[in-house]
DNA sequence: CAACCTAACTAACGTTTGTTAGTTTAATAA
DNA sequence: TTATTAAACTAACAAACGTTAGTTAGGTTG
């Protein structure tokens, strides 16, 4: 037995604690999706995962930690997407266009997850949740950044920042309730479709 | 004491009695919005109100029923809005952004209820759930088909109808979130710079 | 006055909640 | 083989839950 299998060794059983977490993670966030946080025992959610709800206590410290570590992962996300398009060499409405269409793919590819940061983000306890609202403070200040670069810079209209701002960032929220795989639509086409009506309105 | 007057002191006792049912169902909306349907015990409501919580059963038949009062009363709100929009003989934009207007309205003079509506729908009860989806899918088709018509008048582009619907209904919900009386932004103000998003687009 | 009713109360019910303690089982390391 | 460890189990806790029963106080009606 060399060095190299030890490793291997070390790793699947490493590989295999780290899974069953993510298995209760991953099964909360669906349970939370779909019966909200407080809707959602432990024993629900263990009977999901396949295990008995105090096993469940052998990988996770708490019913609260599952709220926090799924908010912040994919609050992290958004967060770290964000940097990267502004750093992106290219014009204000491409930037725009660019976000719609993460969150368009982060709602279909961790819809669970998503769901549960914008609906059952109050449920945070009292510290997590001055950090919560410090993190969404901080993305939708460089949003609005970037809307009023735009503007200065020409490519926008003078719109109100704030509106439009939350207006983005909210007409995004029905595609949480209303993707389907069924309903054939790539996730290309709806973030397609969302920007422009957002960048050129309805109206003909 | 003539019949005017009998038919006063019973409107005062009917009136008595509504009023308490009203005070337990408005600070419910109050409670649910701010700790959700699941997060709020009957105990905490009956606290808001003023009474014991078995107290409260003299008014109320069931937890389930407060909400259940809540997002229909609301519900039937909207629907009788967008009826008479209907029948308004106006422009089909006008109609969209008189439907607009109403939204945000709402929410700014019922945030509790609507925000109630909005968020605790999931937890009614299977049979009042399936009456509420269809109520809601009721709504939505209606909304699409003014859209449709306004497509086929040339008013509008020829957008994807259920990505203009759902773009418009759910951009209007950080308006829940966001609206304070103290951003001295009048609600007129407000429903025309979103209006405006939501028509014309932000690119200049 | 007597009968009645509304709306409050206290006390308690049977569940369900999140969580802890202690134990067992099975796999790995020495 | 023996010792160790991770991860499952059962049992139980104390608290909180929605709700019911029974009672009481005060105002209304006949």
């Amino acid at each position: 037995m060399n060095s190299d299998c030890l490793v291997d060794i070390t790793m699947s059983t490493t590989k295999l604690k780290i899974s069953k977490r993510e298995k209760i993670l991953s099964e909360a966030a669906k349970l939370f999706r779909e019966k909200g946080f407080g809707g959602s025992s432990m024993r629900d959610l263990a009977e999901k995962v396949g295990i008995e709800a105090a096993s469940m206590y052998n990988h996770i410290r708490s019913k609260d930690e599952i709220l926090e570590e799924i908010c912040f992962s994919v609050g992290r996300k958004y967060d770290e997407q964000l940097t990267e398009i502004e750093k992106q060499p290219c014009s204000f409405s491409e930037k725009i266009e660019s976000l719609i269409a993460f969150h368009v793919k982060m709602i279909i590819e961790n819809g669970d997850a998503v769901s549960v940061l914008n609906n059952d983000w109050k449920f945070l306890n009292s510290k997590k949740l001055v950090e919560f609202k410090a993190m969404r403070n901080e993305y939708e200040k460089h949003l609005a950044s970037l809307i009023t670069a735009g503007i200065e810079e020409g490519s926008f209209k003078p719109v109100n920042v704030s509106v439009a701002l939350f207006t983005i960032l909210s007409s995004l929220r029905w595609v949480e309730l209303w993707y389907k795989p069924s309903r054939g639509v790539t996730k290309e086409d709806l973030a397609k479709d969302i920007s422009a009506i957002l960048m050129n309105g309805i109206k003909a």
